[in-house]
DNA sequence: TGTTTGTTCTAGTCAGAACAAACAGTAGAGACTA
């Protein structure tokens, strides 16, 4: 590793690098804080708003830094986005490459030959790009200094069961040597930074997280009965609104009866999804950064990378999965810092079809024993292909065993990428023990809806509900959501015992942090179990929840 | 889990009931074909 520099060593070289390649006069605090924090020798996970310069964090650290740097991106447009704007810095424009599937053998070996040689700074690419052991091998030969991880939040979101090499990267980079590892992200609440810093073996990190507060947004939610209804008043929303803006559908079907609706009414309108051919969601994008679209309708597939500053609303036609990604969406609007409007419109109905979402990927204790049995039968390490053949698991699903299996402690991978049953491992209790991981998760995610479904039905200031959410107390009232406005708002519960952003300590459920007191409940993010809302009486008349400091002890 | 779509059956040549199957979100990698 690069040798670390004091803390005024590395302020002086940030605010160089700052100035002299792009040409800043002042770094924002946190990009400051983040960077030094790197240039100290510190693993560093950076919680920041879009729009407050993430990407010149890492690369201004980078360029501190001796030796190259490896970006973890999960999106490929992403990435030639990000290797284009470094082009534009760079004079000789060959210091940024990418690493995909999209480049032939030659090209590809000609990127890793570039980088051993040092004559690039920066290699763009996605986690399954660390699973090839060549890969991994030659990038260990060129002495990375910095690991970057951009859109972190994606090691808890997608790791689980979408795209599990999230959760190897951990692995990787260790494989790598351990270079200085920089996460970013612009949506972490507290147990997705404790997850990224876990999964990625972040060694002391400094965790920075700049305000989540967005008061240019205005917040307003409306509960339906019937879907026919809720879908008029989305459509008379969209019409009624400042243009241009973003609805969001929970599925790909009624993104494109809602785009076609809205076209019909005369608005310049378009869907977007992941079943569209690739040339069609790149017109839709860039008609869409080019003011040519009123309206996009997409599904969760649309505004990764999406940086334009005049959104002016964004609807959402169903209920998010999760207040995690109801942040992440609403983020599109107002980053002008002009006012904007986010509106959600939900029936009851919605959760549904967020828990058949959330129990996908569920792996059958069997299927887990199988593999297992497979695995202890051969008695040597087996490459993954043979053990897809065999179980005729899809790769995702074997990627999501493994992964399972591998955190229980049962198999291990080899140096080649091969798998092995570690010595004396019970399968039945391995398997069992992996399968009640997956539930507990999965007990995670049921209740991160539970807290949409909260924020939806609060009668307090929306805006104090969302920054708890993310461990950030807010007085109400804001003046900016709906409830505030209404003048209806119900105050938080001023005799409570409990503050937002408090540490506390249940009998049974362990330890955890206050993230609402409204209504009669105080909502626990418990460290184990997720959140839960406890009745106030019921939490009183047995003294369930003892209030600790910020040493642990309780007082 | 719940809705939509497809299939089969009956009775009668169209239509509807009953049941089964498919589908509902996010991407990269890499094998395969033209």
């Amino acid at each position: 590793m690069t040798d670390s520099l004091t803390p005024l060593q590395a302020r002086r070289a940030a605010r160089r690098l700052a100035r002299q390649v792009f040409g800043y006069r002042n770094l924002r605090a946190g990009q400051e804080d983040a960077i030094k924090s790197v240039l100290e020798g510190h693993d560093t996970l950076a919680v920041m708003p879009t729009g407050s310069g993430k990407s010149a964090i890492y690369q201004i650290a980078a360029l501190s830094l001796d030796g190259p740097t490896i970006v973890v991106s999960p999106l490929i447009a992403l990435q030639r986005d990000q290797v284009d704007s470094l082009q534009e810095l760079q004079e000789d424009g060959s210091s940024a490459a990418l690493l995909n599937s999209t480049l032939s053998a030659s090209e590809r070996a000609q990127a890793l030959r570039a980088f051993q040689a040092g004559e690039l700074e920066f290699l763009f690419l996605a986690p399954e790009q660390l699973t090839n052991d060549e890969t991994v091998a030659c990038l260990r030969a060129s002495n990375p200094s910095l690991f970057v991880v951009d859109e972190a939040h994606c090691v808890s979101e997608w790791g689980f069961d979408f795209r599990p090499d999230y959760l190897r990267l951990g692995a990787a980079i260790e494989a790598l040597g351990h270079p200085r590892v920089l996460a970013l992200t612009a949506t972490a609440a507290p147990p997705v930074r404790a997850e990224i810093v876990e999964r990625l073996g972040m060694i002391e990190p400094r965790v920075i997280v700049s305000g989540f507060d967005r008061p240019n947004l205005t917040l307003c939610v409306t509960e339906f009965e019937q879907d026919a209804l809720r879908r008029d008043a989305v459509l008379k929303f969209v019409q009624g609104a400042e243009k241009p803006g973003l609805v969001y559908a929970a599925t790909r079907k009624k993104a494109e009866e809602l785009a076609e609706a809205l076209s019909s009414r005369g608005l310049r309108s378009a869907a977007y999804h992941a079943g569209m051919k690739a040339a069609d969601r790149d017109a839709v994008q860039r008609g869409f950064m080019a003011d040519a679209f009123d309206v996009i309708v997409a599904t969760t597939a649309f505004g990764m990378g999406i940086d334009k500053p005049n959104v002016r609303f964004v609807a959402h036609a169903d209920l998010p999965g999760s207040l995690d990604a109801y942040y992440q969406e609403i983020g599109r609007a107002g980053r002008d810092g002009e006012l904007a409007t986010v509106h959600l419109f939900f029936t009851h109905a919605d959760t549904k079809l967020r828990k058949f979402f959330a129990s996908g990927g569920l792996l059958a204790a069997d299927d887990l024993q199988h593999l297992l049995s497979i695995l202890e039968d051969e008695g040597r390490p087996v490459a993954p292909s043979r053990l897809s053949e065999e179980t005729s698991f899809s790769q995702t699903k074997l990627t999501s065993a493994l992964t399972r299996l591998e955190e229980v402690g049962a198999i291990r991978f080899t140096e080649d990428g091969a798998v092995e049953v570690l010595e004396g491992v019970e399968s039945t209790e391995a398997a069992q023990a992996a399968s009640t991981a997956q539930h507990a998760r999965k007990e995670y995610e049921r209740s991160r809806l539970e807290m949409m479904r909260a924020y939806a039905g609060t009668r307090g200031c929306r805006r104090a509900f969302l920054l708890g959410y993310f461990g950030e107390a807010f007085e109400p009232p804001c003046d900016r959501c709906d409830t505030c406005r209404s003048g209806r708002r119900v105050e938080a519960d001023e005799n409570a015992e409990f503050g937002v952003g408090e540490r506390v300590r249940h009998k049974t459920l362990g330890e955890g942090q206050v993230t609402l007191v409204e209504s009669g409940k105080v909502t626990v993010l418990f460290d184990e179990h997720g959140y839960q809302a406890l009745a106030l009486k019921f939490v009183r008349d047995n003294e369930l929840l003892e209030v600790l400091d910020a040493s642990n002890e309780a007082v």
